[in-house]
DNA sequence: GTATAAAACTAACAATCGTTAGTTTTGCTT
DNA sequence: AAGCAAAACTAACGATTGTTAGTTTTATAC
């Protein structure tokens, strides 16, 4: 048990309440009040709400695109590197699904200089997916298809996923992995 | 031309601001404001804040609701009850593609009473269309995958196309509705 | 032109917001 | 026991929130 400091567990529970009422309706108040403590108390440990807002998202960012580069660079094919894709989101998801609600829903609340930085990587990331995918459908791996709607389809299913997999109670990580994998790539009919 | 009330208007604008920040990040003054009138000015038409957004989210949960029983109760195998909830999420989305954000990321700030009627209208919602699935998966239309994941999955993209579909110049919808099938029922490998 | 209703306005309210300043408590180290 | 730093506290600030009351403007019908 690493010792978590204050400042990561006030991160933590604010988190969780964003995912819950999304970042401008959870005030200081509430979120000292999940930590049992007054909320002046909680500016010994943070410089302010938006600089908790910008911690959980660039986090989570910077870990998609830190994946994602070693995704691209590697040498598979584009069925194996989409597999990867699938592979990388499900662990996030597992590690912070609660952080992936702010990074999926209150990334416009980020301020001028961290926004710009986020929605760059945001922007990476889709034109690697959608590179892999045509590639795909170049080298026949993949059908020919609108690309975009597959890209579309794929991240929107892989984004969605902190919503739904806290649902499901004991889910095995590999199952999960592999039946996303046989649903999103091989179909349902 | 119909002629619009004042109050449509009103909710129409707020709808779109609503979808660019979240209801509670939407001040009475940022959408007077985008009215060109004063936000005391409002009150003449609505009869609060809350009243605005259980208008946009309640119309369209009916809808959907409405919708998904008439596929229900049609006589049809459970391919073509899928391809008619796609049909379904495609229309509604270039209806209103700005009220579906609320509907997504806003439903939380509903009251008591509205909050209610819209989680039951949602839960019966997914209910009856794993049920479709689950008939699918039965009669050997479908494929025994994990039931679950491919409700999830489905609904997850099917749910987010209000966010995609605007970026997208000049789709056609029935192309869309066409491609949205093929990706979604026949996977993409 | 005058009456009437719709729709705008000004001014302000009580509540709540993020945050700061200054102080006290807590818990460890010596 | 004393000293000290971390972490809590109380009290309050200026700004902003949704909303109300009362008034004036605008547009339409006769």
């Amino acid at each position: 048990m690493k010792p978590e400091s204050r400042k990561e567990e006030i991160i933590k529970a604010a988190a969780i309440l964003f995912k819950e009422k999304g970042y401008s309706a959870v005030t200081m108040r509430d979120l000292a009040k999940a930590m049992g403590i007054k909320a002046a108390s909680l500016y010994n440990h943070i410089q302010s709400k938006q600089e908790i807002l910008s911690t959980i998202i660039i986090d989570l960012a910077e870990e998609f695109t830190t994946g994602m580069n070693q995704i691209v660079n590697c040498d598979k094919n584009a069925t194996k590197k989409i597999e990867h894709i699938i592979d990388l989101h499900i662990d996030v998801t597992l590690r912070n699904s609660d952080g992936l609600a702010s990074l999926n829903n209150d990334w416009m609340h980020l301020e001028e200089k961290n926004l710009q930085y986020f929605e760059k990587m945001r922007h990476d990331y889709e034109e690697n997916f959608r590179n892999i995918v045509k590639k795909g459908v170049d080298q026949e791996e993949i059908k020919p298809f609108n690309i975009e709607i597959m890209v579309f389809s794929t991240l929107s299913t892989l984004r969605t996923l902190y919503l739904w997999y806290p649902k499901q109670k004991n889910i095995d990580a590999d199952l999960l992995k592999h039946d996303m994998i046989s649903v999103l790539l091989k179909g349902v009919i």
